[in-house]
DNA sequence: TTTTTAGTTGAACGATCGACTAAATTTACC
DNA sequence: GGTAAATTTAGTCGATCGTTCAACTAAAAA
């Protein structure tokens, strides 16, 4: 299985020059489809020939490029991880310099979690939202070793970090609080972003799907407010 | 199309005689075979086969009682739908009687949305347990209209009715913030009885999935608490 | 008893699935 | 320009998919 390296690292102990011959955007127009349509229908409810068609490729192309089926999911997850990881622990240490009373800070640390998944939803282009809803779709299938545990290796790490910053800044809250707060919070992203329609459903129209930055500024409000529920200190 | 009815309600005008042959629980079988495999690995993670297997019935049979894959998976949502959206009604009706200032009033609200649902899935039976997981599964692919509408149709009442509850209970909020954090709350269910395993993996062991009762006080006091972020008057 | 009918069986249907291969084509490098 | 590696094409493989059907069983109705 050959992923499909844009800077290519070298293997062997000499392999200097680049040896890419032509693949011009074959193998990301593949990853593309296999993210816009495993984000909608999931796993089992797509099949190669379906990516292949969207794609604009032979179905056997996706074996060449990203060997069987489940390698191919897996090579979507890994395009976007690396560089959403970074974009949630460069917004977590910003959002712990932020001074204030323990509200404040509470507030800063919700924001900067919620912040970069929502920037990149909406603002990263329709590769970021597939691929945000994709990340919704997993979570949400836990019964699912298989396709839940690529996801947990890549975040695990950054979403303890985020648990821990809340802990530092709580010492008068218990532990299990602290981390059931979270869970409901991470709960709450977790369901909205997996998809963008069912908020113009339920209310009738009131709320567009497009207005998530409204929705940012509520969740923090509520989120914020719900850990003083669960014994945080400080106003709501 | 053939429903099981478990309690045989006429359809014509003179139906006086059980007229039942064989088919002790032939095809109670297949929906509980189809609700368990639904909820755990989705619609199209599922083949007609692997439901007869687990029911240990033939193929044919599936398509016998319940016509298509699609009718199905219908009836499976259908079979429980009416019980469930009662209790829920029955819930919301004793919470509105409930006496107190506005906090408590609130939280009796928002524990009778959660106490159907989370007691359906802890002592119900591995049945409920099955088609709780599985309304928080189909609730969590918006996208695919098909799946979600039927659960739309049984369930969409009932939950207007809490929200109005709530927006009774808060003429000083705005509307839409009731609503938003209705649907906050409504997110953080979802996702959260999607399954009962992440729980212990997220925290490491700290917090059991069986432990389902703390985390609903948990919730309410989260939830209760996070409304006085949106506005809402009383201490949370 | 005879007829009718709901239920069940076992096997097949055409279609599509994921996976794979050999040949043809294109490109980079000498 | 020639060569070899990289990429693409077209097609096939066995397995499995949802669906259907004719034959069979047993209970109810006549």
């Amino acid at each position: 299985m050959k992923l499909a390296e844009t800077t290519g690292g070298p293997e062997g102990a000499a392999a200097p020059k680049l040896d890419r011959r032509r693949a011009p955007d074959t193998a990301a127009r593949i990853l593309d489809a296999a993210e816009s349509l495993f984000s909608i229908r999931g796993y089992h409810g797509v099949s190669l020939r379906d990516i292949a068609t969207q794609a604009g490729v032979q179905v056997a192309l996706t074996h060449y490029h990203f060997g069987s089926k489940e390698d191919l999911f897996g090579a979507v997850i890994d395009r976007r991880a690396d560089a959403h990881v970074a974009g949630m622990a460069d917004a977590l240490v910003q959002a712990r310099q932020v001074a204030g009373d323990q509200s404040t800070r509470r507030r800063a640390i919700i924001r900067a979690f919620i912040t970069p998944i929502v920037d990149r939803s909406m603002r990263g282009g329709a590769g970021w939202k597939n691929y945000i809803r994709l990340m919704a779709l997993v979570a949400n299938m836990p019964q699912q070793e298989a396709f839940i545990s690529p996801f947990r290796q890549h975040f695990d790490d950054v979403i303890a970090a985020y648990v821990e910053a809340l802990r530092a800044l709580h010492p008068e809250m218990d532990e299990g609080d602290v981390q059931w707060g979270f869970f409901f919070f991470q709960a709450m992203i977790t369901h909205i972003l997996a998809e963008s329609g069912m908020l113009d459903r339920q209310s009738g129209g009131r709320f567009s799907s497009s207005e998530l930055d409204a929705m940012v500024e509520r969740m923090v409000d509520f989120v914020g407010a719900g850990f003083t529920g669960l014994g945080a200190g400080g106003l709501a």
